[in-house]
DNA sequence: CTGGGGATGGGGCCC
DNA sequence: GGGGCCCCATCCCCA
């Protein structure tokens, strides 16, 4: 077979034997042919797997055996890179590889996926298949998940993303060739998942099982969804800065993002007061939207899981409730109601002084009391003790700060509004929702009560599960 | 560039 | 179940 041409990837090979002056030529699409092989190769190797022909690696996945090649895991996997690369060099030794940290239906979904580019994702299994992805350092199954999520949940609020979205949701299994850095999808069938709202994604909370690292945020993929670069705790949303509002309840900037933003935020909540009424209305709108979004969210929640952990030393078993979003597991349906606000991006307790809004009641109220009331009885330049009578609250803004009478001499009383609580109770008092006499605004509690700032509960059902969750417990 | 402190967020657990 | 406290991790700011 000669070589007669290069246009581009694609090489076009003609026949051998056969005349080009007199014959009609017969190309070949090397692409074709191509695919054809890889798919070929791939179908011949997932019947040895299933034969267990040639296999030279087991993997043990909480006890289950797995058979399987170890240069198919290899270049699959970064996990088995690395492992098998550390390996002994004798090519001939078996390999073997346990997994406690994922189920064998898991692993499976992960197995057919290598030996098949077929990806079975369903609502119930990709964060699981995420995560272990994540371990296996399988960042195109990560990206699928990823993009599996994203359009399950119709995340999208842009035009432009819409169709991309919709075909998408169409879709639930992905394709791939096996080990290849790629995210092509291919409709293989309906999707079983009934897609959250968008809020779901748009959560950049931290994730606690960590599934999504560096890689992932990196790989946007061919859908073209972009995502912002965050904390190792990633996150499942895509959600820029820009579109975020500190005083939105539903602020859910990504953990790095969130908190580089800390200053601009600052800046905004400080400069809230010169907003103008227009930016007033937009706020509240986008407010209000989101928040209807949260209801939806709830109302559309996977199902909160209590699972049966190990048993204890009385044969009694360990329960324990699994956060339908990430792999983090909790003693109380309580603490997951609160784990689940940083996947929503709840944000339900706004400080009145500065706008800006808190998961927890006690984190409004360390921020209230450490930034507006300057109740650390402590100097702020000179870091000495003060008391009500050695110091003095200086007020900026709407921060307050102690200062011992010696710093503020130095400082200069001219230059510090000078304030101090035994002073002026008026804004704590009012913050506070203490019995105030100011007008109208005093009456209002430091903690929002609008309803649409509060998200119901979720109501969500209740389902028993047996799950291996000796990992978390020792976290 | 680096270390310390402050602010914030999240988990565990008690009341 | 909610409130609250404690602890720890992370990030940002600043000296």
């Amino acid at each position: 077979m000669d070589l007669v041409t290069d246009l581009g990837a694609s090489k076009l090979y003609r026949a051998s034997g056969e005349s080009s002056l007199q014959q009609p030529q017969r190309w070949f699409n090397t692409a074709d042919i191509t695919v054809a092989h890889q798919s070929n190769l791939l179908k011949q190797l997932n019947q040895q797997r299933r034969q267990e022909l040639f296999c030279d690696c087991s993997v043990l996945v909480e006890g289950q055996l797995f058979r399987a090649h170890r240069n198919v895991l290899f270049a699959s996997s970064g996990y088995f890179r690395m492992l098998l690369s550390q390996g002994p060099d004798g090519m001939s030794e078996t390999v073997n590889a346990t997994f406690d940290v994922f189920s064998p239906e898991t692993f499976t979904v992960i197995l057919d996926f290598i030996y098949s580019g077929l990806l079975d994702l369903t609502s119930h299994n990709v964060i699981e298949v995420m995560s272990a992805a994540s371990y296996l350092q399988m960042n195109n199954v990560i990206n699928y998940c990823k993009n599996f999520i994203k359009s399950s949940l119709d995340i999208s609020v842009k035009d432009e993303e819409n169709e991309r979205c919709l075909s998408l949701s169409e879709t639930c299994s992905f394709t791939s060739g096996a080990g290849e850095e790629t995210s092509d999808q291919q409709q293989q069938g309906p999707c079983s998942v009934s897609p959250p709202p968008a809020l779901w994604t748009r959560d950049s909370s931290r994730n606690q099982s960590g599934f999504i690292g560096k890689d992932l945020d990196q790989d946007v993929s061919a859908s073209g969804i972009k995502t912002s670069s965050s904390s190792p705790a990633n996150d499942l949303g895509a959600e820029t800065e820009d579109l975020q509002d500190p005083q939105d309840p539903l602020y859910t900037l990504p953990g790095t993002e969130r908190r580089r933003s800390r200053g601009a935020a600052k800046r905004r909540a400080s400069n809230s007061n010169r907003s103008n009424q227009h930016e007033d209305l937009d706020i509240q709108e986008a407010r209000t939207q989101k928040a209807e979004k949260a209801e939806e969210l709830y109302a559309t929640l996977p199902p909160i899981v209590g699972v049966i952990g190990h048993f204890n030393k009385d044969s009694n078993p360990i329960m324990r409730f699994k956060c339908p979003f990430c792999t983090h597991t909790v003693k109380r349906k309580a603490d997951l109601k609160r784990h689940l606000r940083c996947h929503t991006g709840e944000r339900p307790y706004p400080c009145q002084a500065c706008n800006k809004r808190f998961t927890r009641l006690e984190h409004l109220r360390s921020h209230f009391e450490t930034i507006h009331q300057a109740r650390k009885l402590v100097c702020r330049k000179c870091k000495c003790q003060v008391t009500e009578e050695t110091g003095h609250v200086v007020c900026e803004g709407t921060r307050r700060y102690r200062m011992c009478t010696a710093c503020i001499q130095e400082v200069g009383c001219d230059t510090i509004p000078m304030d101090s609580l035994e002073e002026s109770n008026e804004e704590p008092a009012l913050l506070l929702g203490v019995d105030g006499e100011e007008e109208g605004e005093s009456k209002r509690t430091w903690m929002v009560t609008d309803d649409d700032d509060l998200a119901e509960d979720s109501g969500a059902d209740l389902i028993i599960q047996q799950v291996d969750d000796s990992d978390e417990e020792l976290q």
